[in-house]
DNA sequence: TATGAATGAGAGTTCATTCAT
DNA sequence: AATGAATGAACTCTCATTCAT
């Protein structure tokens, strides 16, 4: 109530609540994906509902906001990987970074594979715009890249290795490195053979099976039982 | 549950009815992906929701019996691919004919590319399986296939351009054949040139915006919106 | 689950509306019993459904509210008997007590024949197994008590008036006084001798709480679960 | 279709499909209680739905049925009692085999504590009558049962027992042999006089009649009924 | 400004009862 | 007469969002 309101009011309070609420935010989005509820969001940040929507007006902002400060490291990524001397391999260096990152955090994957606010999108466009064009770039002038290729195909490369790594992160995460060099390839004129061990039939089987649980929400009566405590297992 | 076909030829309205619910389900499914209820789908089939229940159990085996009659056909184009002379298109055409099917079907996209129940999935792998194998060992014997490309290389193929073609389906629904060539290339020594237009930068922001509308389960103001004509106001 | 009184007081509406809640699913369930459903009891207490399971997570956790509020009544009653000279007296005035208070609410003898919910069961049995269990040692020392009666008769001699109050509510509801004076005879030294073992307390509280499974229908998902084995073939 | 139609067209297969449901329902309903659902009543008697609404009308018309067989047998017990030349250890016997009966059966127990359609009760009452109250004026003539004790005094006798054995039936099953002497002895001359009026007979149809209102649950037109009143307005 | 209680529109699912076959 | 498919109201419970405190 009574601060000095002389300078800025609460400002300090309020940026510690948005940095606590992206934080819970990423940590909650990460292990149950964006289907987790903003309250239980809010509870892990400790501070009310109503001052999650104060900060983000809705649910997706806040994913946005998550987004956002993934991007803030993306992009300080990418602006490193331009100073690097070898453009090619910090292209791929970054990407597999991205990967690495969206490995581990299920809503990110889920935000990145699919935005839906356009504002937030801009933003994220905005940022990795010039430190990515200029990689690419870079990478033409070296001669390991295409003309034909833009930047949107990079995201798109991204994406579809994002979606194998979301098929397969309980059972094989790192998956995406199968197809990893084939896309690259389809960037150079080059074609790599294929490495590492392909998912089983078997596991192909139960990755499919279990990757989408929770996600074609209230198709069983699986929710609570999947909320609680995130139970694995049988 | 799944009405038994095998002690009784079930009844004329019944197998109507059915039919009515798949073709309904197919259809909101195909617009509204697996999200939409139930009670729509038996709406737009003209019959009560207590007759879905009926016929399926729960909303997972209707998405599992739409599914069930795609594959169908799918199977049959697997089978029919098996036949031709020249295996490495056929297995093109084959893969070319299902994005295509799921270009305009984001339901299908949905369980495409990430089934829950581990029975139907058993099941759609089951089917296909005997077919594209053969598919597949006939183009490695015709030496268009490398020796390390396994069968869930395949589906992973697959995966990544249906996520790029959901990506892109309001847009560019074809922008999946700008990365098709190259994820083929990665199954063969050769490394072919991108063709046709990326999504413009405007066109990838858009997209990717209007992409998940509804996916974001409970992002409500959106669900509106895609279900206008729903409203009640308040 | 229930608001938790610890931490924190409670803010004043949330108090209000609770007690809006029980006050009201009170009324209802005394009237309807507890089929009754959560909608109804929210609109009798004007306030959204929602408001109800925000206070008490399920159907059931409100009815053992609502007898919380009575037990806290009754256990008052019992401390109060225990300090009468007369403990026989007061021991009958006691049972008459809750007769009547069981003769105008149907909720409450349904709750009190079969609660359902080990926890809140044990609540109750806790609470009044003190008061009752001092009142039943002085009426033996004044030799009014058979030396074999325990605490779980007591109950039964209750849950067995109960029974003939609930048949006779709407036309008779007095006809337990009827009965009241034979088993009252029943457990003073000149009735005939308890044959049999009694209920262990422990076995009343399972046995009160198994018993009800399935019975306030529609309190748990229990339902499903419940069936599993039932069908018959197909 | 072509049946020899000059005798009775259907009887046999008529009176048989009603046994069948009978038994199916007495089954049932001893498991799992009267919640049961006539489908799975239909199904376990190998009749379709259509059929059970054929022979009953409704849900609770058949559990009046299952009754009517029961009181047949207890009928003919009441009937063989009255030939025992003890007729207080033939009283005792039959409340015996009754409660023995109500142990093992649920449903029973249900109908039993709270029948609902005046219609079936009557007859149980009609049928019950006149072995009953022979058998009670026998008692009385043999000195062994006071002048006040009335019909449904021994009706309300075995609800209360049919109470404790609900209560107990997965534990103590036989609890209710605990209570039966003391009950018994309130009705021999030794006891204490019964004081208040007993449920007369009309009273006792009505009330348990009117009691079950909206207990065997699903019964539509009464659930509505019951609900006008509760509505607040918007 | 922060809080968290309140809201209420759904969602999935069940089942007594009706009715076309 | 029998069947079992169809119906749809009712029920419990969830959660994004609003708003009084």
């Amino acid at each position: 109530m009574t601060v000095d309101s002389q300078t800025r009011p609460m400002r300090k309070d309020a940026a510690r609540n948005r940095g606590l609420l992206v934080a819970a935010a990423r940590d909650v989005f990460a292990r149950r994906g964006l289907e987790a509820s903003l309250d239980d969001v809010a509870r892990q940040a400790g501070v009310g509902v109503g001052t999650a929507y104060r900060h983000f007006g809705n649910k997706y902002d806040l994913a946005a906001a998550v987004m956002h400060e993934v991007i803030a490291g993306v992009v300080a990524d990418a602006e490193r990987a331009c100073l690097d001397p070898d453009p090619w391999s910090a292209l791929v260096g970054f990407l597999e970074g991205m990967l690495v990152l969206q490995t581990t955090d299920r809503g990110l994957r889920e935000v990145m594979m699919g935005v839906r606010d356009p504002q937030s999108e801009l933003e994220v466009h905005d940022q990795l715009e010039k430190p990515v064009s200029r990689l690419l770039e870079r990478c033409r002038e070296a001669g390991a890249l295409r003309d034909d290729v833009v930047m949107s195909d990079v995201g798109c490369v991204l994406m579809m290795l994002c979606q194998v790594a979301d098929v397969a992160a309980d059972h094989t995460p790192d998956l995406w490195r199968r197809y990893l060099p084939i896309l690259l390839a389809g960037l150079t004129p080059d074609g790599p053979p294929l490495v590492g061990t392909p998912l089983s039939d078997e596991a192909f089987r139960v990755a499919s099976a279990s990757y989408q649980t929770g996600r074609v929400r209230g198709a069983r009566p699986t929710d609570a039982r999947d909320r609680s405590g995130e139970q694995v297992a049988q």
